[in-house]
DNA sequence: CAGGTCTCCTGCTAGC
DNA sequence: TGCTAGCAGGAGACCT
């Protein structure tokens, strides 16, 4: 499931091939996934417009065009993969942008994937842009902000860690690293974290993340070998999706469900 | 406003 | 061996 180290990794990988290039068609092929504006008008408007450059905002990748900004979020399975123009459109793929030399084709087995098309001045100030919080690498990140954040949250750490309007770019994997490396148990009420807690969060956020990003990503579903990215990062998973004894102390690992969302922990490091 | 629950989707798997 | 019920999960909708 793609977080920020996965997005980030498309985004360089994408930036590579498709800058430069213009968009000469666009087939959608299922129209759910997309957010704004109509299909339609999703259509027309990317027709003609060249690919600038390719940004990331949290877990959003964000194509600039000449007069928009393409902004799409790939969920659980999203994936970009490069095709020959014209040739068969296989299961699970649902947009293709056709280029000069090739297509690129949106391909998402679960169809949770979402894109968005504003005009460039206005894609900071709608959803989902403005919702965001602070990016991890944010300077202005910092105890006093979560701190005021975190005030009124009463739900469990690995919850909040999760809200996109705090922290971005984080998703379930990245949190129960981040809360293994910072010793905090999951369960622990935001509001009641430390400051001193608060602030080994945000440093294991960045260096988890940097880490992960300089790996190329954590790659949990295998990926088939043409469609590029590889992560290397799971390996260097402390925690996530482990069983057996904690690489600290030797406890065991216990698996929880915390609002949901499958969650690893080790009981003895993390009180 | 905080927070609980449901929904979207499909592939995989535990269990019979 | 073959079938099916249930699970996984990011984020928004809807409700209390």
């Amino acid at each position: 499931m793609p977080e920020l180290p996965e997005v980030e990794t498309v985004k360089e990988t994408l930036k590579k091939l498709v800058v430069n290039k213009q968009i000469n068609n666009v087939n959608i092929y299922y129209d759910k996934i997309i957010e704004f504006p109509t299909c339609d008008d999703f259509k027309k408007n990317l027709i003609g417009e060249t690919i600038v450059d390719i940004k990331r905002r949290g877990k959003w990748l964000m194509f600039e065009l000449k007069n928009y900004f393409l902004l799409s979020h790939l969920r659980m399975e999203g994936k970009y993969l490069f095709r020959e123009i014209g040739s068969e459109v296989t299961k699970h793929e649902h947009i293709s942008f056709i280029l000069d030399d090739c297509e690129l084709r949106y391909k998402d087995t679960r169809k949770f994937g979402r894109m968005y098309l504003f005009k460039k001045d206005e894609a900071f100030n709608n959803k989902p842009l403005n919702e965001l919080g602070k990016e991890p690498f944010d300077e202005t990140l910092d105890v006093t902000y979560l701190k005021t954040k975190y005030a009124k949250k009463r739900l469990p750490i690995k919850t909040v860690l999760l809200d996109q309007s705090i922290i971005v770019g984080i998703g379930n994997i990245y949190d129960d690293e981040v809360l293994f490396l910072s010793q905090i148990n999951p369960l622990t009420q935001a509001n009641m974290l430390t400051n001193e807690q608060l602030q080994k969060i945000i440093d294991n956020t960045k260096s988890v993340l940097t880490k992960a990003i300089n790996l190329g990503g954590t790659t949990i579903r295998s990926y088939e070998s043409s469609e590029g990215v590889h992560g290397r990062f799971q390996n260097e998973l402390l925690i996530h999706g482990r069983s057996g004894q904690c690489i600290i102390c030797g406890s065991e690992i216990v698996k929880i469900k915390v609002g949901g969302r499958g969650t690893y922990y080790c009981p003895s490091c993390q009180k």
